[in-house]
DNA sequence: CATGAATGAGAGTTCATTCAT
DNA sequence: GATGAATGAACTCTCATTCAT
């Protein structure tokens, strides 16, 4: 694969990532795909031959919370930092793969995300267990927490498409967080 | 319409759900529908024309949190009869039209649900204050407390169908709900 | 199926073996059975869809030779009558399906043609042992002279496509057939 | 071009004859021609700019019964020579392109075929006469004898990529024409 | 000579939708 | 009311073929 080659499959892949977030995986077509880069048929399919696979690729370095930062910072440090992605990701609403990642996934690709999301919830167990011991955070049920934190979290990424989301909302969520977490904190 | 067409159109809601419920909204066909129902072209034109239709009079009745009971009962009752409801909604995991209707409602039909949801928002922001006015609910935002409840719910709901649910991860939210509002319950 | 799906299904036949016959099975398409009898392409894909399935329909008494007759008759006749039909039918280059057969047999559908061979082997080999019991044919190898028939026989149906059969080159091989079987038959 | 070139195109040969020993000819696309040699789309065009280009140079040398011996030797012999290589064409079953000539041949390249098989024809018919002549042959019509010989040759050619051929059928064949041809050869 | 990107034509397939019966 | 035949639009996918590098 030449340079242009190259060019051209990142070419597709933001056309798609365009198209995934406005209209979810299924109502995404390859002709849409070739209309919005311009390509034609043959051209098109020469990278990618089907929506899954465009799709596939563009998970990669997409799974919600990712390999971040546990470096000698205290668990009330690194719980801010893991709030802050969270509530730009939930006001970030243009973007958002969500409503193609459920379609993709309820289409038999469910074992493609299990991975990821097991990932997910193993590092906020490990942050609420971290935190415990130190004595930063209230004594929780970490598998509790970590649900509540992750399934509020995907519900407004879903609902975000559909009812315009204020920033009180995330802010809701990341308070209720907090309070949850940390000491001293009033609803 | 006899009795006989009646029937027919419960038939084909019947079928349509399931559908629904399996497969989302798009990915399901009139010919699909005429397939789960035996029914032909020409047989279920008659009663509907267009999947969106069957699935508009499907949701009638639908929305998550609806007409419910306040007669007299304490805030606390009211409450417990809500997060049944709520459990047994997220337990059911496999009847539920949540992927369906996030499509649906991301085709261009979002103003149908604002309507229910702000219905389900202001009842539960009603229960709140309720509650916390007798005295018997902790006092909080209860703007704040509602989102983390409808968006946990639907959260839970949306991934139930690519993830296993566990009834604990249920109970966690219901568990998680009871220590925000009640007094005295631990975490 | 009513009425009309029945003459339209018949319809399709027809033009399909028409096309088989001149372009063989690989060279004709679906599109090409749709502009022979004028229906749309769902019109046609509601009664059959793929050529291979329209074509394993006009196989069925298709086989070479079939179930004919054994009552009462010499074997000298049941001959003549089998040498009848076989020139007749090297003759007929025009509706000859050989070549798609060919085709198609060679796409994996070998099975489909082994049993309808071997069926006609049998025929030959029992017809043979037949005449050579009742002393009007030959004693001969009845497997060996009936390779010679099929096989030249088959010779013939494939090359008539292409280099004009006379009428003398099927009498020579029925000619030499009547050499090999009867009695007193000279060159 | 260079001997780097001639290379390329014995290459290109040698795989497209494999193909259309196994596909026929219709089914075997420049693509897979690239894939089976490894060239580039561009590569093989630059050599052949279709298959049936390269399919007339496989041609070339490959008619039927060709070029071969008479030179002094008794019409025994030759016809025993030339029965070998037909008997070793029909069991050599993997290596055949005829169902690819066949094809080829129908789509409007009878006129390349006619002319090679005239000549096997005369050749037989030839040899025949010299036999006859030399009174080592029975008095036969040559013609007639020669139809059943070439006809019966390609309908075990077409057959035997179909059902397995087993080398006494080749042997049925063979003997039947040394019956017809030789004195004193029973059947 | 050779590569691989790109085009465009054409075949396959699936459905929504209409209509005569 | 119900059937199923038929149409036509929209997609998917695969190649032959060309061309800049």
């Amino acid at each position: 694969m030449n340079n242009n080659g190259i060019k051209t499959r990142h070419r597709i892949r933001k056309a798609a990532h365009q198209l995934f977030s406005e209209k979810g995986f299924k109502s995404v077509t390859m002709k849409d795909i070739c209309d919005a880069t311009g390509l034609s048929r043959g051209g098109l399919y020469r990278h990618y031959s089907s929506t899954g696979e465009i799709f596939d690729e563009l998970l990669c370095g997409n799974y919600t919370l990712d390999e971040s930062i546990e470096n000698g910072e205290t668990a009330t440090e690194i719980l801010a930092s893991y709030l802050n992605r969270l509530r730009d990701e939930m006001l970030d609403t243009k973007s958002s793969l969500s409503l193609a990642i459920y379609e993709y996934a309820n289409m038999g690709n469910e074992e493609k995300f299990i991975g990821g999301t097991e990932a997910a919830v193993k590092r906020w167990i490990k942050l609420i267990e971290y935190g415990s011991l130190t004595g930063e955070f209230n004594q929780v049920n970490p598998s509790q927490i970590t649900d509540v934190i992750l399934y509020s979290y995907q519900g407004v990424r879903m609902w975000s498409r559909i009812i315009p989301l204020g920033e009180e909302t995330a802010d809701h969520i990341i308070d209720t967080i907090k309070f949850l977490l940390l000491k001293d904190n009033k609803l």
